[in-house]
DNA sequence: GTGAGACTACTTACTGGTAGGGCGCTTGTC
DNA sequence: GACAAGCGCCCTACCAGTAAGTAGTCTCAC
């Protein structure tokens, strides 16, 4: 098909698409080459010729997913408006992805790190290594800025956090509830932020920043 | 062992351990009726004599551990000291399960809800009411002695607070290290507290060393 | 401007191994 | 002799992975 396209990995690219939805829904060790073959009309031989072992493939699918999330946080600090703000960015990108009946990647493969080869292991940390740098130094600046009030090491709450939302996607799609998400992560954020008070209510609303901290970009 | 045990089942509950030790290591995905089988020095079909098929074990795998699970929780009502205490016991139900290498049951079967037989996806979603339940029951009534404090329905706390910790100890295992897990432990249950005031200090973050038995109160 | 060689992206046909599952026979015990 | 418990043997389906071959395309020397 598409006669006209040499671009060199378009098919290896496919794959990857496939397969990362098949882990997402099923599991690395829910889905075999077959299943992918079928979807693509491909024989599992020409899939090999991409990828020469099912470890390989994984690992492309964890990096592949992990540079389009590192883009997708860089998008986030070039838009958000202030900390919250980006937070709540943050978990919408999660809400997105069990709008589609989906877990995260990377959770899913963290359920099944049992069985995983060893490579695949290696990525995968990084991938969670990424997610909380990101969150800490959110969270880091956050509270020197007085949007957030929080006690210990941001490093820590950042730990928790990504925990708990990859969590809280666990059983929501588990209950078939995206609703469940929604609100556990709406708690989970809202008790991060400094005009807490034990507020009741729906809140949300935009933030506004006490202060923009010129202060340390980076948090590591 | 135990031989004059003449007692019905009694290979049939052997068959379980090692089966639920298979799916809380490896998932329900990545073991065998042959793993099984090697373990117990029995055949496949003996196993199958037992359990017809891996979703009917599958299914009283989810019922043994939930009768374990209320099992354990009403021994907490029993000892407990306050809601806060319950709550600390119930994460020390997971800490325990984790330092054996081992992910909850229930939540690595919630990581693999896709693929699981509609028999098995029933009981489990049980299991988890149960569990929300309880703590909200607990939530509750903290709340309402003034041992708590936190704003909207305590179900929707309950079901954070699932999801936190089966997220946090998922993270925590695929990171070989159960520290990540009692530190967002903690951090989860102290944000309950009515005493917080921005907590005091940092905390002693690292770790609150592993306690056994007695010696329980307070995990501050 | 053409033909040899290399390369890409596949194919068919197959391997050894494992999956869940089933049949019929044998024990040991009450 | 009924019955729970287990065994030997087998089946079909599927698994990841391999070997060998092929159609099309690009490059470059002549």
């Amino acid at each position: 098909m598409t006669p006209g396209n040499p671009k060199a990995g378009e098919t290896a690219q496919r794959i990857l698409d496939i397969a990362s939805q098949l882990v997402q829904t099923r599991g690395f060790n829910g889905f075999s080459y077959a299943d992918i073959a079928v979807e693509l009309r491909l024989t599992k031989a020409s899939l090999h010729y991409h990828f020469p072992t099912k470890a390989e493939l994984g690992r492309s699918l964890i990096e592949r997913y992990e540079h389009n999330f590192v883009e997708a946080l860089a998008g986030i600090d070039r838009v958000a408006r202030g900390d919250f703000d980006r937070l709540t960015r943050y978990a919408r990108i999660y809400a997105g992805v069990l709008d589609k009946q989906q877990m995260c990647l990377c959770g899913m493969l963290a359920a099944e790190h049992g069985t995983l080869p060893e490579t695949m292991r290696v990525v995968l940390q990084h991938y969670f290594d990424v997610n909380e740098s990101w969150l800490a130094g959110v969270l880091e600046r956050g509270r020197d800025g007085g949007e957030f009030r929080f006690a210990g090491k941001s490093r820590e709450v950042a730990s928790m956090l990504l925990g708990a939302l990859e969590g809280a996607m666990m059983l929501a799609r588990s209950y078939g509830d995206a609703r469940r998400f929604m609100s556990a992560a709406k708690r989970l954020l809202t008790d991060l932020r400094a005009s807490d008070e034990a507020a009741p209510g729906t809140a949300g609303a935009a933030t506004t920043p006490r202060r923009r901290a010129s202060a340390a970009r980076r948090a590591s």
